[in-house]
DNA sequence: GCCTTGAGTAAACGAACGTTCACTGAAAGC
DNA sequence: GCTTTCAGTGAACGTTCGTTTACTCAAGGC
């Protein structure tokens, strides 16, 4: 039987080509993993998620359109998922913080640096995260705040068991968190929109990031709850 | 996916109806408000800017797309001039703040109250503020960066004017008062998302943001530069 | 070994899109 | 009053869109 179709320039995940390389729901999920890598793609040229169309996100996947629909049911459907991955990568920022352990000395300016390299290295789902959680599809945009809010708690559990301000009742710890994440993700924000190779640029940022998050403890340290 | 569309009412600004009503200039800029205030209802309806399509605006605005092209180069632009006039509603807080001033007992209840009305009462230019400043094309995000900064910039100067910490370097109060935008801005998406008639999770909203700014002023009072 | 399953394909559809063009006709300029 | 200007029109164009359909053909079940 002849093909009269040009092979697809990803051969990579070509069917014909990586057949031997996994079975058959292994390669299905790479396919859906394509998908949503590709739509992450297409939203670090600078575009918003809800402007993606669905050809162009299967264009960037390397499939035919209508194979989209063999796993979501449409655009939001990956989006949700997009906001599961996004919601994992945020956890397993405190998962390493947590494993590593925080030097008492210099504590937030260390913390500020560790999340900069974890925004840096995972800057996809960052972008996906501070983009999508103001603006866009309602039901995306309300997925992402249970995930800040999960992460926010979690934040809270983890100071808890680390004796950090230990004077503070869990629900005014809670609304500290709230206050940390909303500021996490604005300078998550500002550090992918950095021009490259701009390391003045770059220190200022980052100052004012850890004297934010300084201000903000410092405030926590003398509260009150009454 | 099929859009039901009200279309505007044509007859309000129908020039063979409303001839009589304006100068030729002032209908051109007319227009070109319609085709604003037509984009912000569209968003207003849960959709992020960067998803609407020029046809659908101008359908909204009651005028044929090729209209379009008198006021705007393209989408783009139209987004520029909203950030700017989401701007001036953005200053216009920050007058009507200064001139009614405020008491110093519960100064930070009242002027969450009055933020509040602010965000509800301007509703869609808060709603694409939040929406855009995250997400969305980057000339757009961009230029709504630089109204907050400026907003940030002149709040600062207005808490120097009033004397309020005055032991706070300049800096320190440009950050504090960055810190306070960015709080205040994800505030707005939670006031915008609130259900209807639900004054329950509405006091526990402005509680938590009245108890957020609290902390941070703690910190900024207690705060030394050195 | 045959049969079933289902991920991915190719083609087609009507709808919506951005943009262009020549036009109309009231307002503004003279 | 005659002429010029230009905001808005209506039609047309080539694209791209989302979705459906019948199909192919390995993998996996029996």
């Amino acid at each position: 039987m002849t093909r009269l179709v040009v092979p697809r320039a990803k051969t990579a995940l070509n069917p014909i080509i990586a057949v031997d390389l996994a079975s058959r729901g292994e390669r299905k999920l790479r396919t859906r993993a394509h998908l949503m890598e590709g739509a992450l793609e297409l939203m670090g040229q600078g575009r918003g998620f809800s402007s993606l169309s669905l050809r162009e996100v299967t264009r960037a996947a390397g499939v035919v359109p209508a194979s989209f629909y063999r796993h979501f049911r449409d655009l939001d459907e990956l989006g949700l998922a997009l906001v599961e991955e996004s919601g994992a990568t945020l956890r397993r920022l405190l998962r390493d913080v947590r494993r590593d352990g925080i030097p008492l000395t210099d504590m937030l300016r260390k913390s500020v640096q560790i999340y900069k390299h974890h925004v840096e290295a995972h800057r996809l789902h960052f972008l996906f995260i501070a983009g999508e959680r103001g603006g866009g599809a309602p039901v995306i945009r309300k997925a992402i705040r249970t995930e800040e809010s999960h992460f926010a708690s979690e934040m809270a559990q983890d100071m808890r068991a680390l004796g950090l301000l230990p004077g503070l009742s869990s629900e005014t710890l809670r609304m500290l968190c709230g206050l940390v994440v909303t500021t996490m993700i604005n300078a998550a924000t500002e550090i992918l929109d950095l021009p490259r190779q701009q390391p003045r640029l770059e220190k200022e940022l980052v100052d004012n990031f850890v004297r934010q998050l300084r201000l903000v403890f410092l405030g926590a340290s003398a509260w009150r709850d009454r």
